[in-house]
RNA sequence: GGGCGUAUAGCUCAGCGGUAGAGCACUGCAUUGACAUUGCAGGGGUCGCAAGUUCAAACCUUGCUACGCCCA
């Protein structure tokens, strides 16, 4: 198959995924080898690719494919999530559209509209993967609510309740009117906003004058149940225990002492509202309230409904909390307006307030008292906490360990439960007292209750990352006892974003040690975001988001990942510059062409993993440079350093391969005829070729896999290939020899370039002095001295112009005679700069070698190191001293 | 208020104790020979500021400044 002279990055890169997929190539049959495992984070089932995606996503392919390269049992376990409120969001607003609502509906008849919409439009994502090359185990693509998956939730939550770590409990959750769900801590983002702040006077129950409290939120008055003042506070102790008379409601409330209270802000008294805001709750329970005696007055969706006493006026009912947009009339506005009519308004100031909003529905989140289930993650959280400070799992960077320790051991109890449809129905079953019957089935409960009880099953649904956090052991058939699980849990890797550190990865830590008795995975990679041009947060409301689909479009699924790779270095964010995916186009581009030269030239696939035996220096420098690339490789692979990776690679194939040794062994030209490349250097070339490509393919799966067929018939497809293992070593002969022609032709190229002698100008060269090693590499290199650096032949005799350009390589000094066409005063001033260069150079190694302290402190190594500097420098001064002499 | 991170060439970033690097951009030159999605050559940086440790600091320590993120 003859390549084609251009590289069209999308004709390859759809062939050669239905290829892979077709043939089960991620996941060969290997049941002797190491396993090596990644779970995928399971995108949600409405989601589509984005950047963030693109990079996380990748960076697990470069692993799993690098691990299956290495002969491993590579297992990537791929599936989508039910995202509970996300999809319910996206089925609720497809409803609206058509002039109708969930609740139009029965409870089954809207679950199965969002089962039809997943099966139509859900998924959208598992064909974007595949299109940036990830090699995930689609054979076994799972499904956070299918039947095996589910079942391992309702077990683990029966489970948690039957070992006292869930419970149903009454206390305050954050409520989201907008979703009519309570949420977790975590789906709350505390956002500033310009608020005020009212100040009230409350009257003293005996009339002996009034108490002054300030509030953000006047509106709850109307469910107040004391005024706290801190205890220390000497203007109020007088009144602890007295009683005020609140306005509105008339209701007599206690004044208590109680350190929240701060009496530095406001009047240094504030009322308490134990049902609607989280520290008056810790107050009220202080205070001797229980919580089911604490007064709620909003209902779901945050209008006023009656507190238990009964005391809110009947104009009230019904109010708005606050006031949303088209509600002309609310409670805070009303209550307001009260205050000030019956003269106890006192003032109101503008301030900035801390505001809870739902991360999803954007609404002020409000404190509820609900009955709710928790999980008890504090108790959940000590072992694994233990797990990655005895280093059981690795957290890489290591640098997030102490935000992980920070939250792990500042957790508090987790609400899990949601009031939506869409989700894993939480197997609770409720008799007509309200008694409790936890059970993996209904019959199992109804064993429990006994058969004469009538059971309801609790509506609500469980938080859809109490579900995922089974994912590492849930997608491997837990509970049953699976050969899967037993060779890949625990995982070896898992790649996430730190931005779902505490929602998803530590949760995983918690419940895989609990379930499994063992962590996860060994190592959590976390890598930061993908932002901007300009270094701000991409988001679809700014409209600054870049679709990776329309990168790979434009530059091919490899040039997008080589990019991902070689940006992703440890502990930082990415920005996006689409100039560098350019770059790697062009780098894919710069190999294509490579290959295509190879071809051109008869050299094929190699047949050995082994370097082959070779005689000519610059095959047995090439060798080298691939064991150098392998080792640094290697060692990057082992500290998950992406960017080092990519670097590495990127100079082996642009530099090293291309840029020197193609052109080295290339055959030259005679006559008009192209002569033919020498059979060793056809063979070495066509093992380095290969070695490149098998290094590059985590990287570059697409092109890799195309050129790896284009040059040689195979007997098994790349993604199945062997990891380089050269068996050689670098050959500092070689090197040496390589290291005089590179120089020599680049240090030729430049004085013409800076004297204005044109590039192809053919000159004689001249060594007066040539050490003996020189005259053998020259007569080894000629042809290649001659082609590349345009030295038509080399004499070892002084030259008799004064006319001369000059350079120092190594200990030699190359004479060109230039009569007629030199600039003497360019060439002096060129020489004079290289003199300036090597002796400052020189003079800096030979003041640290003239210290004492230099000599006695430093490490050996360093002053050996800087003595042979100095020599090689003043050696150069010297020689290019003298050169400058010669000229006159 | 607590924690974390980042400040290095015009831009995006490596380097993290022994003479400042890459890609892109820029300048000059080249061109029938794998490659203009090219080649060759080159210009460009008191490594945010200050003090300290060290024979030696972009790199370690402390403080400061600026920006960003997380938690309360």
């Amino acid at each position: 198959m003859t390549i084609d002279k251009t590289f069209d990055p999308a004709a390859i890169e759809a062939k050669w995924y239905a290829h892979w997929e077709a043939t089960g190539a991620f996941r060969p049959e290997r049941p002797d080898a190491e396993p090596y495992t990644i779970v995928n984070p399971p995108p949600n089932v409405t989601g589509s690719l984005h950047i963030g995606h693109a990079l996380d996503n990748t960076l697990q392919d470069i692993l799993i494919r690098h691990a299956r390269l290495q002969g491993k049992d590579a297992l990537w376990v791929v599936g989508t999530d039910h995202a509970g409120i996300a999809t319910q969001m996206v089925v609720e607003r497809q409803l609206n559209a058509r002039q109708q609502k969930r609740t139009d509906f029965t409870r089954d008849e809207f679950i199965a509209k969002v089962w039809e919409w997943k099966e139509e439009s859900g998924g959208e994502i598992t064909g974007q993967l595949r299109r940036l090359g990830c090699s995930m185990d689609w054979e076994n693509e799972r499904f956070t609510m299918d039947e095996g998956f589910s079942k391992a939730v309702i077990k683990v939550f029966v489970e948690l309740y039957n070992q006292g770590l869930l419970y149903r409990d009454k206390r305050l959750v954050n409520w989201d009117p907008g979703l009519k769900t309570a949420i977790s801590d975590l789906e709350v983002e505390t956002r500033e906003i310009n608020g005020k702040f009212w100040h009230f006077k409350y009257p003293l129950e005996d009339g002996s004058g009034f108490i002054s409290v300030a509030t953000t939120r006047p509106e709850t008055m109307l469910a107040d149940m004391a005024v706290a003042v801190n205890p220390s506070d000497e203007r109020y102790a007088h009144l602890v225990g007295k009683n005020v008379r609140l306005p509105i409601t008339g209701r007599l409330i206690p004044i208590v002492a109680d350190e929240h209270a701060d009496p530095e802000l406001g009047s240094g008294a504030v009322k308490v509202t134990p049902g609607h805001d989280f520290n008056d709750f810790e107050v009220g329970k202080r205070a001797g309230f229980k919580a089911s005696e604490m007064f709620n007055m909003l209902d779901g969706e945050g209008r006023v409904v009656q507190t238990s006493d009964g005391l809110i006026p009947p104009e009230y009912i019904g109010q708005y909390r606050f006031g949303i947009e088209g509600e002309p009339t609310n409670a805070r506005k009303m209550v307001v307006e009260a205050m000030d009519a019956l003269g106890l308004l006192e003032k109101v100031e503008d301030r900035v307030i801390q505001t809870p909003f739902g991360d999803r529905s954007g609404q002020v989140i409000e404190p509820w008292l609900t009955d709710q289930w928790y999980v008890d993650a504090e108790t959940l959280a000590q072992p694994a906490i233990e797990a990655v400070r005895s280093g059981a799992i690795d957290i890489v960077p290591k640098s997030w360990e102490k935000t992980y320790f920070n939250w792990m051991e500042n957790i508090q109890p987790w609400c899990v439960s949601r009031q939506l449809w869409w989700g894993h129905q939480i197997p609770a079953w409720f008799d007509a007292d309200g008694k409790c019957y936890v059970a993996e089935t209904e019959d199992a409960a109804q064993a429990l209750a006994g058969t004469d009880v009538e059971l309801t099953r609790d509506p609500d649904v469980l938080d859809t990352w109490f579900s995922s956090a089974l994912w590492p052991f849930g997608t491997l058939g837990w509970p049953d006892q699976t050969t899967e699980l037993d060779r890949h849990y625990p995982n070896d890797v898992l790649v996430s974003g730190f931005d779902i550190l505490f929602f998803w990865d530590a949760r995983m830590a918690m419940q895989g040690i609990h379930f499994m008795k063992e962590v996860p995975w060994k190592t959590l990679y976390l890598h930061g975001l993908v932002r901007a041009a300009d270094g701000s947060k991409m988001s679809k409301s700014k409209g600054n988001t870049v679709d990776p689909l329309g990168l790979i479009d434009q530059y091919g699924a490899d040039a997008l990942r080589f990019f991902m790779a070689a940006m992703e270095s440890q502990g930082r964010d990415i920005k996006m510059d689409e100039s560098r995916v350019a770059g790697y186009r062009n780098f894919a581009t710069k190999l294509w062409n490579a290959a295509r030269f190879a071809q051109s030239n008869g050299i094929g696939g190699s047949h050995s993993i082994n370097a082959p035996k070779a005689q000519l220096a610059v095959n047995r420098w090439i060798i080298g440079e691939v064991v150098g690339t392998v080792e640094k490789l290697n060692k990057a692979f082992a500290e998950f350093r992406f960017d080092g990776m990519a670097d590495v690679i990127y100079h082996m194939v642009f530099d090293q391969f291309c840029d020197w040794y193609l052109e080295l062994i290339k055959p030259a030209f005679v006559d008009g005829e192209k002569g033919e490349m020498d059979a060793e250097s056809m063979i070495v070339a066509g093992w380095v070729l290969d070695q490149i490509l098998v290094m590059l393919h985590p990287f570059m799966p697409f092109i890799t896999e195309e050129l790896w067929h284009a040059l040689g018939d195979r007997p098994y497809d790349i993604i199945h290939a062997k990891w380089p293992e050269p068996n050689a070593t670098v050959d500092a002969d070689a090197v040496r020899e390589i290291d005089w022609v590179i120089d020599t032709i680049s240090k030729t190229r430049s004085f013409k370039a800076e004297l204005n002698i044109p590039p192809g100008a053919r000159l004689t060269a001249n060594i007066a002095d040539p050490q003996p090693s020189t005259i053998a590499i020259i007569e080894r290199q000629a042809a290649a001295l001659s082609r590349l650096g345009r030295i038509d032949s080399f004499a070892f005799a002084p030259v008799e112009t004064n006319n001369v350009a000059q350079i120092v390589v190594g200990g030699d000094t190359v004479v060109y005679a230039l009569d007629g066409i030199i600039d003497l005063d360019a060439e002096r001033s060129r020489i004079t700069k290289a003199i300036e260069a090597a002796a400052k150079e020189r003079d800096a190694l030979a003041g640290r070698l003239s210290n004492a302290s230099f000599v006695e402190k430093a490490k050996p190594e360093a002053v050996e190191k800087a003595r042979a500097d100095h020599a090689e420098k003043a050696a150069e001064a010297e020689r290019l001293t003298a050169a400058l002499a010669r000229l006159g």
